[in-house]
DNA sequence: TCGACACTTCTATACTTTTCGAACCAACGA
DNA sequence: TCGTTGGTTCGAAAAGTATAGAAGTGTCGA
């Protein structure tokens, strides 16, 4: 099945691309710790208190998110004024099983899934 | 410790943008499999043959390579007149690493390695 | 020794990306 | 209703990236 991982190839690709940037990288591990920080209450991130730690105007960290957005790394949802995001998490086990796969890969010696 | 995630994130997104390019990532990617394939062999991954799957000039590639080199996803080795390249596991397993956490905290229901 | 080969460096060009000011839209509170 | 606030869109400038042709370096084999 080569054309399987090829569509994966397309959207990782995407995904690394839209986490290739400093401070859009900053932008979604900020959101990803602010989303550790208030699970209890509800996991509501919002993009203002999230933009006080970055050091760019807003129009850029709006055209970052949209990024992380169209990457499917994240997704936005707007709660009356304010701006929530809440990571992916099917995009965090897609990005941490390419690597799992790849180091069985390099290794063949340690078999993993078995099943490929 | 933030000092240390920090450090980590330099890193990380250095290797997400040696990674962001896809000609860049499929040459990564033929590295990769081409390590598989010649295990047995010593695993000498020659650049030769892993440029003939790809569509771009030599000098790029070599440029392409060069950034794989210095976000330190592979090293490379001269041998004679031929390069090898080898993907470097620490790094394959530094990103894998990264991504299970990042699963963690956006989900802490989900207790994984308990340490830290 | 010489020529072919594998790869790199240099240089230039086309293209993409990042960034922000200005203007804009939507929602909330007074 | 109006001003303020959170966020987006537009437009443009600046910076960065991808790419390859030409020329260079080192290695091998004849």
């Amino acid at each position: 099945m080569p054309g399987d991982d090829d569509l994966d190839h397309r959207g990782l690709a995407k995904k690394f691309k839209a986490l290739s940037n400093p401070n859009r990288f900053q932008l979604f591990a900020e959101i990803l710790s602010a989303h550790e920080a208030n699970y209890e209450q509800g996991h509501d991130c919002f993009l203002q208190s999230i933009m006080a730690g970055l050091k760019i105007a807003a129009p850029t960290v709006s055209h970052h998110l949209k990024e992380l957005v169209n990457a499917e790394l994240i997704s936005t949802e707007l709660k009356g004024k304010f701006l929530t995001c809440t990571v992916n998490a099917e995009a965090l086990l897609e990005l941490e099983t390419f690597f799992a796969r790849a180091r069985a890969q390099r290794e063949p010696s340690e078999p993993e899934g078995a099943s490929r």
